[in-house]
DNA sequence: CATTAGCACTCGACCTTCAAGAGTGCTAAC
DNA sequence: GTTAGCACTCTTGAAGGTCGAGTGCTAATG
């Protein structure tokens, strides 16, 4: 459908507007040295290419600059992803293997290298809760009525929520319940809980436990909710660094989307594997509409544990980021299998 | 020192320059209801104030704005602070004592309360947890070379660490350890434990724990490590709402200012009791010299916990502010000490 | 003698005009 | 098919002009 010179020259005009932010010319373009042909030829091609809808003006007689479409075809079709790979997977590798052993950090590391190597800014959602198994769940009374509920899994995540005890149930009767959820539920997914709560706990309890039913919905209150979900971002304010963002109102709704953690969670939140690109009107949120997502999963034993984003304007250095989020995915993958092997 | 006239010129042109973002004319002044004097009369006084220090101008025949020599006098003898207290008050400790009992959920609601009620940024420091006191420790093994250690405070406060094992030591030996802290450090104040760990813990475990020495450091680094100090923040963006905040590089000041959590941290930690407004200058940190910071201290049983603050362009509404933090610094050190009866 | 009216003056905000420069589209020549 | 040439378009920035808000000063006033 596109000859080779109009390849050529697309992807020119792309590389030159992602490293400058400037429209491009078509004497600029006539001028680099892989383009032997005049100014009025590109002009030419140029043309065709904006009326396939490749490229746009800003005005009437301005250089072009690449439409989303454009975006979209030169990620799909003119990136050659794997080329400087070496360098930059020696970076990430060193680090995460650095005698970094606690789960949460490697997460928050790899966030905030990431959003240092891009410029961009970094959100990794999970690890999600839910993939990981229970360890242990411990109840401590810090007083007559109040006691806290601890629940680690395996991956040596915490989570841990304060509660009132009735004044009819003893502690004694909190106890024995720990120790029958610690006898039953140990090695049971977070996500299988609830379920496995009601089917065989509940009857076993009823059992043992005095004033069953009032202490039962304490409990489920205690172990049983939604853990939020936990986002790591890193480099909110690098964004702020690209001129597309010398528009105080993009900064206005830009930073009020990044307050909404639940939504851009909601954003990420993916089932494909891989690395998927969602560029300005591709998204489904508003506010990010000018902007591009790229994101990619990472895994940790067989389910699919979360996702990895990057998030810049649409002139976005693509061919750099994909490479890097492939590399870095893959690395947070071994590195968490390790982890996962360790602590399994 | 000043005249009666000019105490009065001078809080009307504060007023109105904090309502509208505008220099204030001398008309304008003189149409107010309060004020019977006409516009030359009060472009004399002007004048004085200016020469005094009180106000500035932007340009040659610009209306005055209030210099930050002005706001000062403005905070210490114009205002009078418990005027609409009645009201918010309600609001709050309505907000307050709605049946909430985890002590971070009524620091983040009290966040966002006040953000919300004043379309500044709050930030919340603390609860410090140096002056509460030790309830548990408690170490799981999660396989045969990891554990997270978790220690819990009487405030129900929960902090955890992953670390790796040795492996000459037998996880025995560390439950062993385990006991014999629950035993001894049981309502020491986080503060002290490292020292009553060094003077008391480590002879009586030496004569119990074989192969101490190496034990010992791995116990330290899990329980003893500095517990990072935990910022509420409410509202970043409400800032950007402000007129003054219409400049791209004052945004990306700001931000890059908000994202270093520890600066803000050391910039809250206070010593006084009671209120404290810091107006532009008189700040310690660079990036927040054109804003004004307001601080205030709430308490938990003796020790100070925390402080809570908001962060605004110059041109804040002191008034409603003050009074506002006076309330809520109040409502949350009863809220909390209601919540200290039932767990201290 | 403090207060006020009057007036010349200043400055920012906004608009228009103008020239320069970058870039295009089209036509005609190679 | 490719390219040189040229008229045309549009942005950008500088220069100039007007308007209105507001000041400082002077002289008149109660």
């Amino acid at each position: 459908m596109l000859t080779e010179r109009q390849l050529l020259i697309l992807q020119v005009i792309i590389d030159d507007f992602i490293e400058t932010a400037h429209p491009v010319g078509s004497r600029a373009i006539s001028k680099k040295d892989n383009i032997p042909f005049s100014a009025a030829t590109i002009r030419n091609e140029m043309a065709d290419l904006e009326e396939m809808g490749f490229l746009e003006k800003t005005h009437t007689s301005s250089g072009r600059i690449p439409s989303e479409k454009g975006y979209r075809y030169y990620v799909d079709h003119l990136i050659s992803p794997f080329s400087n790979q070496q360098r930059k997977g020696n970076v990430i590798k060193h680090v995460l293997q650095d005698g970094v052993f606690e789960f949460e950090q490697i997460v928050q590391m790899s966030a905030e290298m990431l959003s240092e190597l891009t410029n961009y800014t970094s959100i990794i959602l999970g690890p999600e809760i839910y993939e990981t198994k229970l360890k242990q769940v411990q109840i401590i009374t810090l007083s007559s009525n109040t006691a806290v509920a601890i629940l680690v899994t395996n991956t040596g995540h915490v989570e841990h929520r304060s509660f009132s005890i009735p004044k009819k149930i003893k502690a004694s009767e909190f106890e024995k319940m720990v120790n029958i959820m610690n006898d039953r539920l140990h090695g049971v997914p977070i996500v299988k809980l609830p379920e496995k709560f009601n089917s065989e706990i509940a009857s076993i309890m009823r059992k043992y436990i005095e004033d069953f039913d009032t202490s039962y919905n304490y409990l489920k209150a205690a172990f049983l909710a939604d853990y939020p979900v936990k986002l790591y971002i890193g480099g909110k304010s690098n964004i702020l660094m690209q001129p597309e963002f010398n528009d105080v109102d993009k900064i206005r709704s830009f930073y009020s989307m990044m307050e909404n953690e639940e939504e851009i969670a909601n954003l990420l939140k993916q089932n494909h594997d891989g690395i998927e690109v969602f560029i300005g009107q591709e998204n489904k949120v508003d506010a990010i509409k000018d902007l591009s997502l790229i994101t990619a999963s990472y895994h940790l034993g067989e389910g699919q544990l979360g996702t990895i984003a990057l998030l810049g304007p649409t002139r976005m250095e693509y061919r750099k980021v994909i490479t890097l989020l492939n590399i870095l995915s893959n690395e947070m993958t071994e590195a968490l299998y390790m982890w996962y092997k360790n602590n399994g």
